[in-house]
DNA sequence: CGTAACAAATGAAACGATTCAAAGACGAGT
DNA sequence: ACTCGTCTTTGAATCGTTTCATTTGTTACG
């Protein structure tokens, strides 16, 4: 009684075959209303919960989605986290998050994790090259997506934004209002980073004396984010660009703080700023931050989507979605 | 080959008995070095793969903690979780987080779900009163704390953090800077919530000539916060309260946006404002924000700690931890 | 009354790991 | 040569489900 009850017992005790009470679980409609009242009685009385992995093993397979993630702590992943989530409830799975911080051996410890539970599928924001472990996924019959990130369509599906559009229109723009000295703050060891920096540059390369430095933050973190800025700070105004992107709202929102800590520097007269990601933070930031949106929401709900098209075809079939982000301008790049 | 290898197939490979593979994985020391090599030779050649489900059967238990939260979105939430994670890891556990958004059918569902699981313990920021399920959790073996909530030491264990001291703190410190006319943003059907208030208003019965209304929000988000910072505008402004105690940052920065989006009210020499939480997004406000702030990395990690010592003792002792919140003051709430 | 047709209930056989009592191998000591 | 002790290895039993070929029970019909 003080430990859990099995079907055995159940079965002892509504005087039934264990078959039977399996049958009142899963295919009510093969058992007669008499026998399933009384068995449904003493799963009560004893108070019986299904052992999942008895259920899991037997199977084969588990009703479980692992994801995994470059930081959780990132609103912009955490609402992916969130979308995907409900979109697997509604499939009747679950979804395991794990956060990778960006580090190869901690994500290879969770994609090891999830294999062993014999997930489902996978969905994971890479931090290196996991093509190799992906077909290696692939051949033992896990099907994986990938999520923030473009995918080889003959190798396996992916859901991703375009970043190096993104990069553009948010350079474009800070060009477009008269800047002319940019700055990129980010890692661009990262491919998302990499590919926004990129697309920048073609804007900047696309307008005569308008040129783009790289700064390079110490990890993609609001504490990164103020370290940069408390270096811009440091430089004697004319050498401070006229415009800084950052590549993600977390960076931009602790440069902002270092900017705006000491009153020298003013958002947007001396310094115009955009982030990326359109947190639901950028709004409300000392100054309103402009920042490129993503449809996080889509993205998680395409994932599953994906997911799921890839177990139905035996992952032989892929597809890649990839969104347009899209500029929301704010008063921190307002007209110079 | 294409499917996942059995410790079967693995033994037969490397021609031992099924219990000397299962050796060579558990306890490598009993197994001698040659064999040792020509198991782990087979595992790698037949991309082996332990299956958990199987292992659980047979252990009786997982080796995961569920941890249900009331909003995964709040960074307060997810900075506890994190920590509770890293905890969990460095035990060998894994951390599942559900988020019951603060309904009591998905904290149920939830519950259901761990319990399937048979998960090691659960750590919970309980919605409504869930005592009686705990007990029945206890009886069955599954160890329980309360998150954020202090429990009776005589059912079961709990971290939390004295509320109501903070809600004193935080309206303190507006009647401090000389606002006696305050307000309260928030849903008090929530217990946190309640006992804010009450330190509040205990803080408000010390000083004469105080008072506090109470003004009730659709949730506890940005987006609620917005709304209840609506109405503020739309009355007359000798109507409005001195000073707004909003009960968390989420909630608080909503209301700082309508607030200054209109630029009659001006933050803090019309209106003060304070939030709870002291999320990293709260310094970085358009008018950085005074909060109170809770030791979330503390949180999480005792509550690893609390579930463990529960293990220990059979679910015999228990324990509770409460912090003691801290005021931070900012620009929000400048003297008047 | 016999039997065909169908519904309901049965229970043994998986699933894949861990455990543990027992057997085997080997060297040392007498 | 024999016994004892130590170190390895073995393989059947077990965990709690689900599945499915069979059996049992019931009704309908010629």
């Amino acid at each position: 009684m003080s430990q859990t009850a099995s079907i055995k017992d159940v079965a002892t005790h509504a005087q039934v075959a264990v078959g039977t009470v399996s049958n009142v679980l899963n295919y009510p409609d093969r058992v007669s209303q008499r026998t399933k009242e009384r068995v449904l009685k003493s799963i009560a009385e004893l108070g019986f919960v299904r052992n999942d992995a008895a259920r899991q093993l037997r199977a084969g397979q588990s009703r479980t989605i692992g994801l995994i993630v470059l930081d959780v702590g990132n609103p912009f992943f955490s609402s992916v986290a969130r979308a995907a989530e409900d979109a697997a409830a509604a499939l009747g799975s679950v979804v395991l998050v794990g956060d990778s911080g960006q580090d190869s051996s901690r994500e290879a410890h969770y994609m090891d994790l999830f294999q062993e539970q014999r997930v489902q599928g996978l969905l994971i924001s890479p931090v290196g090259d996991v093509s190799g472990r992906i077909d290696t996924l692939r051949e033992r019959g896990v099907p994986t997506v990938l999520v923030d990130e473009l995918a080889d369509t003959d190798r396996c599906s992916s859901v991703s934004v375009d970043d190096q559009e993104g990069g553009y229109l948010a350079a474009k723009h800070l060009l477009d209002t008269g800047r002319r000295r940019l700055a990129f703050v980010g890692t661009p060891t990262i491919r998302q980073v990499a590919s926004r920096l990129k697309g920048a540059q073609r804007a900047v390369g696309e307008v005569t004396g308008a040129s783009i430095e790289v700064l390079d933050s110490a990890g993609q973190t609001v504490l990164a984010g103020r370290q940069v800025g408390n270096k811009l700070v440091e430089r004697s105004p004319e050498k401070r660009p006229e415009a800084v992107f950052c590549s993600n709202d977390l960076l931009a929102l602790g440069v902002m703080q270092s900017l705006t800590m000491l009153r020298t520097v003013r958002i947007p007269e001396d310094i115009a700023l955009i982030g990326y990601d359109d947190i639901d933070f950028a709004i409300s930031a000392v100054v309103p931050l402009s920042s490129i949106r993503q449809p996080t929401e889509a993205l998680g709900r395409t994932a599953i989507e994906l997911l799921a098209e890839e177990q139905e075809s035996g992952g032989t079939k892929h597809r890649s979605v990839v969104f347009t982000p899209e500029l929301v301008v704010r008063q921190s790049t307002a007209g110079a």
